[in-house]
RNA sequence: GGGGGCGUGGUCUAGGGGUUAGGACGCCGGCCUUUCACGCCGGAGAUCGGGGGUUCGAAUCCCCCCGCCCCUACCA
């Protein structure tokens, strides 16, 4: 099915975190491509860009840029009541912060109304449609049947007994659905068909419109569909099954992409993580499952995790900065980065090296007993004392007083931790503490024994 | 009802005549240890949807059944 050429050149993603939004010029050379191809994606615009969407657009994304090819961006706005412009300006939305490009487009169905009607006509005109009630209906043959090539899912066979005369104009002259999407992958010059599986059984009707139009039907390929953990179809209620979500919950969109490519396809039997340059390199149809998949989102934080651990500090504080509005996070971010999974663990993590939190009462009550506050006074003297203040000293400075009070660690380690945090829970003390400063860190310590 | 697709631990998957059915997430236990994580080590968990065949041997091939999903719209 894959026809490899030598020597020819494919744009390339510059890989995670790089991959620069639509319209990018750099490429790179590389040895071995697909032949190139023309795909599309053609979201409908009726809500947001899910889960499921965000795979097929980047499957198909893949395909283009490994093979050299164009990627088709197409809004199937045939069905003007769903329809909106803010449905729209999401879906790109979406598109441009998962990094996937465009190279054609976005191109409006609606708009192409006119070029629908000609084909309508033509299809009149040579007796392979009819009209009835002021509809238009194909002409579907009593016998036989229209066989569906799938890259996935191998040959499909359709009786046509099973399939009556459907309508592609509605009486109101609109064009509708399986009559766009022929006539527009028709005329955009589109290679490979690769969608969502809900669409197989509508593949017969395109093909035998597209047949009817003198032409032959494009390489198609039917993905599996993507479900909740409920098995059901994905929704509102399976957490953040949208991309907006998605970002908002603080995931990388280099993690996202990884995670939703192994949705539904692996290179073999133990690799995970992947550049997207790797992907775009060895991705394939060919090694797409055919089975249903489950948005596991567990799954997900545990890779963004992994992903956020990569990043160097400063890569790290401005994904923070621009999620949450703020400026001068790298010191707090170097500090959370190995307890964080998503970006959203920052604030509850390591708030309180940005600003003073508010004391959580059960912390305090089962911490601050049993001489804790004596001990404080004596961690406060010492940190006082430590010079230069930085992690070693501190270190050091802490561990003299356990020696000091002959008690284990976490008993003077704790009420100093929430002192400064507010609660029991925060990255490495010698750190923090070293983040927060000394005049910050004597001041909580003050306030803290006074409180007690 | 008709047509179509799919079915390997809770989840993502590898394997497609002979494997102790492999890996990952999650879960449990341990180590590390200043909390929580990370990391490392170990463990539980799958009669490969069910039943028949074919075969010395089937998750893998054949047949039947069941379940779920999609299409069957003047939605996409």
């Amino acid at each position: 099915m894959e026809t490899w050429a030598p020597r020819s050149t494919a744009r390339s993603s510059t890989g995670p975190g790089g991959t620069p939004p639509a319209g990018h010029a750099p490429s790179s050379i590389v040895t071995v491509t697909t032949e190139p191809v023309r795909v599309r994606f053609a979201p409908s615009p009726t809500g947001a860009l899910h889960i499921g969407g965000a795979r097929t657009a980047l499957y198909n994304w893949l395909l283009a840029r490994g093979s050299g090819g164009a990627f088709v961006l197409r809004i199937e706005d045939t069905d003007r009541e769903r329809s909106t412009p803010e449905n729209v300006e999401q879906i790109l939305d979406a598109l441009r912060w998962l990094e996937l490009d465009w190279d054609e487009g976005p191109f409006s169905q609606a708009e192409r109304a006119e070029r629908h009607r000609e084909q309508i006509e033509r299809l009149l005109w040579e007796g392979d449609a009819y009209e009835h009630e002021g509809a238009v209906r194909l002409r579907v043959p009593d016998e036989g049947e229209t066989v569906v090539t799938d890259v996935i899912r191998g040959t499909v066979t359709f009786p046509h007994s099973a399939i009556d005369d459907f309508v592609i104009r509605r009486s109101d002259g609109s064009p509708l659905y399986n009559l766009a999407v022929a006539v527009d992958d028709l005329d955009m010059g589109i290679t490979h068909v690769v969608r969502g599986e809900d669409h197989l059984s509508n593949t017969p009707r395109q093909a035998m419109i597209l047949r009817a139009l003198g032409a032959d039907p494009p390489v198609y390929a039917h993905l599996p569909l993507l479900h909740g953990t409920d098995g059901k179809k994905l929704s509102k209620r399976h957490g953040a099954a949208s991309v907006q979500e998605l970002r908002a919950a603080g995931y990388l969109p280099e993690a996202v992409r990884n995670y939703i490519a192994l949705l539904g396809w692996g290179l073999d039997a133990s690799t995970t993580f992947m550049t997207t340059d790797d992907l775009v390199k060895s991705f394939s149809l060919e090694r797409v499952s055919k089975s249903p998949a489950v948005f596991d989102e567990q799954k997900l934080r545990w890779m963004n995790g992994r992903y956020l651990r990569e990043l160097t500090p400063a890569e790290l504080a401005a994904r923070l900065e621009s999620l949450l509005g703020r400026e001068g996070l790298v010191g707090a971010a170097e500090v959370a980065q190995e307890k964080m999974q998503t970006l959203a663990d920052f604030w509850p993590l390591a708030g309180f090296l940005v600003e003073r939190q508010p004391p959580q009462e059960k912390a305090w009550e089962r911490v601050m007993k049993n001489g804790a506050l004596e001990r404080l006074g004596a961690v406060r003297a010492a940190l006082a004392e430590v010079e230069p203040f930085q992690e070693e000293q501190v270190e050091e400075a802490l561990r003299a007083v356990v020696e000091e009070f002959g008690v284990k660690p976490k008993d003077v380690f704790q009420p100093l931790r929430v002192a400064i945090t507010g609660g029991t829970i925060s990255p490495g003390i010698f750190e923090s503490v070293t983040a927060l400063g000394r005049d910050e860190v004597l001041a909580r310590i003050d306030s803290a024994l006074e409180r007690g």
